[in-house]
Formats: C-alpha cells, structure tokens, sequence
DNA sequence: ATTGTCTTGACAATTATTGTCCAATATAAT
DNA sequence: ATTATATTGGACAATAATTGTCAAGACAAT
C-alpha cells in the first residue's frame, strides 16, 4: 500500500476513476503541479491536502502524517543518522505533554 | 539529559568552563546567534553542527541526529498526527535498502 | 555606575519551497 | 499517420522560511 502521500494521492484518484485534470481542477490546483505532488516531485502545504481529504473522504490526519513523514525523508541523506532521529523524536513527543 | 541539539550544546559548552563569546569566536558564529542556536531559538546548518562535533569531540552524528529530531519537531502541532508520521516515517526507513 | 556576560528584537540576506506557464512526451482512437 | 486527450518536464517567478548581522537591553557582580 501506499506510504507516501503522492502515491496515496494517486491512489484515491484512480480508484475514484478522475482524471488528473478533472482532479486537478476539483482541487484549484495546476495540473502540472497535481501531477508533481502525485509523483512526489514537489510536495503541497497543509491546506492543499485539507482539500485532498475532503475530495476524497479520506482521513485527513492520515494524510497530514504522511506529509510530515515525507518532509523528514526529504533531509535523510544517512540512514543510520534518520533512525536515530526518528527515536529522540519519539522521547521528545511521548515526553511533551509532562510537567517538568 | 539534554534531548535536543541546543541544550546539548550548551551542556557540552558548560561542561568545558567556556564562554559564550569564546566558543562563538571558535565556532566562528556571532555569539548572538550561538545564544539563539543553545536556546533553541534557532537551528543551526550542518555545517555548524560539524564544527561543534569537532570543537567538544562529541559524536557527530548524534549532533545530526538530534538536528534533524528538532527540524521534524518544529512542524509538530498535533502530538498524534506526529507520531503516526514517525511511525510512517520508520517504516519508509526501515524498507528504503530493498531491492522493490 | 561600570564592566562582563548573555539575551532580545528588528532587520537584511540568503536559500528553499511553492506556483505558473507552456512545450514536450506519451497514450489511445480513428 | 493524424488527431485528441492525458500526463510530465523544465524554466522561471513568486512567496515563504531560514539564517545571519547588528545594536540595544537585561542582569548580575563589583
């Protein structure tokens, strides 16, 4: 299944049978730039994937957490050093609600 | 212990009895700025981070680690939605060597 | 009140991201 | 092969985010 939010995206496009422009246009977005965000060229902002979710009546926060995830994959250029990023954000996100 | 790149930068300045202004100057950054970086105000570039590794002999890839921890962290609005993006974000790591 | 240290805020410079346009390349039908 | 429709690519512009600079401010110690 699709873990990227440009795959994901296309995913829900062609499972709906729309075609990039007609999507695109749903969307009021450029088809170019719908087609980069689907090949995960280019990625859209927040309000872009509210939109997403609504068109397709799919769970928005899923979404957004794919976006961010693709946003930290951007930077990963050592694999070892992503890992272990991902564990100290993890510490600081389960700790982030605490008193002290 | 510190968790993010700031505190564990000022934790190692500390540690060695060195001045803001002088470990600027040998970090060759303003000091206003190395003050912004150890609060966590701001977030410094790599290269940066290179050169505190090497000024603190401390492991630079944890340094990076906790880099790239704090860049994901800064984009968190919603504890949950972050850590499904972490979870996704595992995932994407964990299969990024396969062959398909 | 002067000195030393660190912090803050406004602003400038730089770099990254996002969007637009149009041409190029498919793909499919006739 | 020509036309029609769909998608992709690349150059560029617009916008937003990040990073750096400077001068002034706070604070403690003397």
């Amino acid at each position: 299944m699709a873990m990227n939010l440009g795959s994901k995206m296309r995913e829900l496009r062609s499972k709906k049978g729309l075609q990039l422009r007609k999507a695109a246009a749903a969307l009021d977005v450029d088809q170019s730039l719908l087609s980069k965000y689907e090949r995960g060229d280019r990625l859209p902002n927040e309000d872009f994937v509210k939109r997403v979710a609504k068109l397709f009546s799919f769970d928005e926060q899923e979404l957004m957490a794919m976006l961010m995830s693709d946003k930290f994959m951007i930077n990963v250029t050592d694999v070892s050093v992503a890992g272990r990023a991902l564990k100290i954000a993890e510490q600081q996100i389960k700790y982030s609600g605490r008193k002290e």
